[in-house]
DNA sequence: CGGGAGATTGACTGATCTCAACCCGGGTGG
DNA sequence: CCACCCGGGTTGAGATCAGTCAATCTCCCG
């Protein structure tokens, strides 16, 4: 029930049986909104099925997808600890199964179990770290480069089906709203990329065929 | 000693104790280089005194300033308790002293005072909901935009003198590397800027006269 | 006085964005 | 059954923000 890296890993016995974690989850199916920018969160959302990307909307009405979460992710422990108002939105692409554990029982969890507190602690570095990244990326690669990584990251955050299909469908506006970048440059470049043989495209699909080329678009050396 | 937003602030005497807080700071000239990307942080950094810039590479060389840590501010601790290298580089722009604390400490308290972790895990939400924004902004807003956001952003983290300048002093081209452009870019809009009445410029020193219209340029709202 | 770093300015280029037209497939209501 | 509509996807043309290159200037320092 508990695998190894799951976030409640280290709870004892006692504290497993206060979370809803055995019941059932919340369903959600694909564009419903899971918690909105500027709402309270009732506590932090566990995804035990699906994909929902987590964005942020610029002034102009424009979204900037910051993140997605799948099976195993945490969402919304940012306001539930800083007990402030959501600073963006989860909206499920892929139909989902979440759990709930209230902002209560997540503080005091934090206080009272250090293994739990320092797990999450390495949570919420590591997507310091990734965000870090992603401001150097944007601010100093062109769209090209970016867009080019962003297909390395999806493959390796989502994998690819046995057709060497990317496992998570986008449309091209939501691609454009990770790289932050316009459609129609997205579509211009995705067949660019397919010109070069680099990738296929049947509809939303996207099958990779040369993942070194990629790296070397997207200047990534790691 | 330890005052009441000090990241100290839950220890108890005994932890107290154990951490070298009363121990003189060690001291850092500017230019010098406090850590740097790729290599081990042997804990976790107390700013006490001074300015420090820290800054990603990126592929090409060109640095980008994620942020500033001043008096009260704590670095480095992202790769202490990920147990990582470094992926960036902290190097003072205005003289420093600065403490440091061991890393097995640092996760040691984590695990045993509850308090402290939570405070520690509000921190890094903290940063990553800067980091958050700072990628939207950097995405969706032009340059002029976001130079305009930076000064007002410069104005709230270090405040004005009662000459109203900004009491952080930085070179053209680090408030390039902050926003992510070019030189010559920022150094055209400040003298736009200028010419606007909008703000004054006595070499480094930026003197900020109009900072409602800041806000508008930059398209702060809130 | 020479050297070097940073600041400035101008000219040019070009990567991207915007706008607009058009296509395509699916769903829906008449 | 068909016309229509709508959300995405594509493509082209033109406009432009911002980056690059290069020359010059100004301090400041040794």
């Amino acid at each position: 029930m508990i695998d190894s890296n799951s976030i409640f890993r280290h709870l004892t016995e006692d504290e497993l049986a206060q979370i809803p974690i055995d019941q059932d989850p919340e369903h959600y199916k694909r564009g419903a909104i899971i918690y909105e920018e500027g709402s309270r969160i009732p506590g932090f959302f566990c995804v035990q099925k699906g994909i929902i990307k987590i964005y942020k909307t610029g002034f102009d009405g424009k979204e900037q997808i910051i993140r997605f979460a799948k099976k195993g992710d945490i969402m919304g422990f940012r306001s539930t600890l800083s007990k402030e108002r959501a600073c963006s939105t989860a909206k499920v692409i892929e139909d989902a199964a979440i759990i709930l554990v209230p902002a209560e029982m997540v503080i005091h969890l934090v206080k009272t179990n250090g293994d739990f507190a320092y797990d999450l602690l390495r949570i919420a570095c590591k997507e310091l770290g990734e965000a870090n990244d992603n401001i150097t990326d944007i601010a100093q690669k062109t769209v090209r480069e970016r867009l080019a990584e962003e297909l390395i990251h999806l493959r390796k955050e989502f994998d690819l089906d046995n057709e060497k299909f990317l496992r998570i469908s986008l449309t091209r506006e939501e691609l454009a709203n990770i790289v932050g970048t316009a459609t129609e440059s997205v579509i211009r470049l995705l067949s660019e990329f397919k010109q070069d043989g680099i990738i296929e495209l049947h509809g939303r699909r996207i099958k990779i065929l040369d993942e070194k080329m990629l790296l070397k678009i997207g200047n990534i050396h790691d």
